[in-house]
DNA sequence: GTCACGCCGGCAAGGTTTTGCGGTGACCGC
DNA sequence: GCGGTCACCGCAAAACCTTGCCGGCGTGAC
């Protein structure tokens, strides 16, 4: 029952006043333009004949950022298994740097308008466990868009608590696993070269990090964790940390991307990678095999968790089978281990 | 002047049969329903409600692929200023691998039709002298759009033949002047690991590189050009193919992203660079100081480009300034050789 | 052949949005 | 203080869209 008539009421202006702006005719004080945009914004307007845009075949991609290379293979994965299901993809940068960039919730609306009929958060905004200030998506805002009755589904977006379905690698397992392999090659000293400390993923694998460490006794407490932007600056910073206060014989890292800066720092202190340093990195990103040395890495399932995601949507958005059994709504994928050539037995001490 | 009257003569039915096709009511043969949809895709119904979306503060923009990191940066880089400018971005990568993947001219229409003021296109399609059968743009494509009224800049995507604005660094002058530094290094068996054939950018450089050898008398042939496909495949494919055929000291590539692969193929054959192979790549990618060894290349001003193709393109939305003086559209930057590690003079034959 | 039914066009009433026009008040120069 | 100008906004007419109703047409069942 949304119509100018309500806006204009909730405006305290005229209906004619509210088509204008909507119009972007001059003529409205810019004061009153903006009073008329805010309640708008409040109570997303739906002129009627609006109604063809209901099934637009057209579905949003959220991604974090594109400089990990990562984001653009999930991109690049979720879109061609939406076209191969006859939709198209928008793809939204939500945390571009820069301090006039918009952020995801923007995004979220704007696509909304756009009439997209569904979306994929790519590591949500959510996973920040403290979000920065004044970017904060408030409490209620994914929960709200499922009140509304949108469709989306999350990729390494755990959040048990929203009823969103969720597509995910074990990140707890992946640093687990990384961390044995280092163990198994007689490791004894392991760092974690962690993105920053509100990353819910990184959380998850110092977890698995320490679980694995704990097994046999090895130190895994803080002063072997060291956190940092994400990015290869980052990767260099942390390791940077580490080598000059505990000396470790091998790190994994969040990420690749963060690894590719690891072995930077490595090559410019003349570390030579593996037989100073071994690395381990996350996600097996395309360049990873490129790498000098090429990076052993848990490698995510990017395109059979895209397939899955976009099923899961397109499920979720066929008329048809809308309902779904309440149930398991998380797909959580076993990351694989890739030996390459940057783990190697410790030096001899 | 769109109506549902305009809607209604193009598909062939009533009035009255538009309006139910797009409240989605009962009663309108499936049939008849997709002939009224399809009609609604062509020509973009706005209705009179739907001002708000006429100034929708929206662009679109499009990039050929997202594996070659030199795109994800561009599309980060021109959302940033679009941000800045108040403009959000609608990326969308048209040529995604997977047959049922979308082309750039579906996506150009979708995203028409969702409403967005104007777009960028990165390396267009029309860069590619060549384009396989079956995905070839109309000749009169681009054309067809500018009669339309469509607002667009190209970054990279020169077409003396069209009236469109367009960014772009100088590519002959950018194969010059990577082939000038080796050169002056003392090569003189220089080849050129190129992409598709088709591929404007290639051809430009391939000139470039050629002036620059032809200068000095040096072999010019195109026994040392190799052509693969882009990506590290296709550079490790290509820089194979001219160490078995003419051995060059020096390679320059057509991208940063097929230079790692050049990087990979002359570790695997045992190849030290730059000590046995010396190396320049091409728009210097975040990764290419991240390399071992760290890439000598040719930076794409990326962010300036970005500037310049979004104001360009804000300049033309804003509807006090339409008009434009006719004159020069295109902007030409120069790229900016940066020496790293992966050139050196050549090995005493 | 007849009937039922689905589909579409025409019409008109009713609702919604757009837009021309005029009124109001602020501001300025005299 | 006065009149003029101008930006701004509401009124109301016009334009447009939605929807119910009905009739025509073709198809297929009986």
């Amino acid at each position: 029952m949304s119509g100018l008539a309500e806006i204009a009421r909730a405006a305290g202006v005229s209906i004619s006043t509210v088509s204008r702006v909507l119009n972007r005719r001059a003529g409205v004080n810019e004061e009153t333009r903006q009073r008329v945009l805010s309640v708008l914004s409040e109570m997303p307007y739906t002129p009627r004949g609006l109604g063809a845009l209901q099934r637009t075949g057209v579905i949003g991609l959220l991604v974090p950022e594109l400089s990990n290379p990562v984001f653009p293979a999930f991109a690049e994965a979720l879109e061609v298994r939406a076209a191969r299901l006859g939709y198209s993809s928008l793809l939204c940068n939500t945390r571009a740097t820069g301090s006039a960039a918009m952020g995801e919730e923007e995004y979220v609306r704007m696509l909304l308008a756009r009439g997209v009929e569904g979306m994929v958060f790519v590591s949500p905004e959510i996973t920040n466990v403290e979000v920065p200030l004044g970017r904060a998506p408030r409490p209620s805002y994914y929960a709200k868009l499922l009140a509304d009755g949108v469709r989306m589904v999350f990729v390494n977006g755990a959040t048990p608590s929203l009823d969103v379905p969720d597509v995910t690698v074990d990140e707890q397992h992946a640093g687990y696993a990384a961390t044995r392999h280092l163990v198994e090659l007689g490791h004894r000293r392991i760092g974690f070269v962690s993105g920053p400390a509100r990353s819910l993923p990184s959380r998850l694998k110092r977890a698995g990090w320490s679980a694995a460490l704990e097994e046999d006794g090895l130190p895994a407490g803080s002063e072997y964790v060291a956190h940092a932007p994400f990015g290869p600056e980052g990767g260099a910073a942390a390791v940077a940390a580490l080598l000059d206060a505990v000396r470790p014989t091998a790190v994994i890292c969040s990420s690749d991307h963060m690894a590719i800066g690891v072995l930077r720092e490595a090559h410019r202190r003349g570390l030579a990678v593996p037989r100073d340093l071994s690395v381990v990195g996350f996600d097996d990103i395309p360049l990873a095999s490129y790498c000098s040395p090429a990076l052993t890495t848990l490698a995510q399932p990017i395109e059979e968790m895209a397939t899955a995601a976009v099923d899961e949507l397109a499920h979720r958005l066929d008329p048809d089978r809308r309902r779904r059994p309440a149930g398991n709504y998380t797909r959580v994928f076993r990351p694989r281990l890739v030996v390459r050539e940057s783990t190697a037995p410790p030096p001899p001490s």
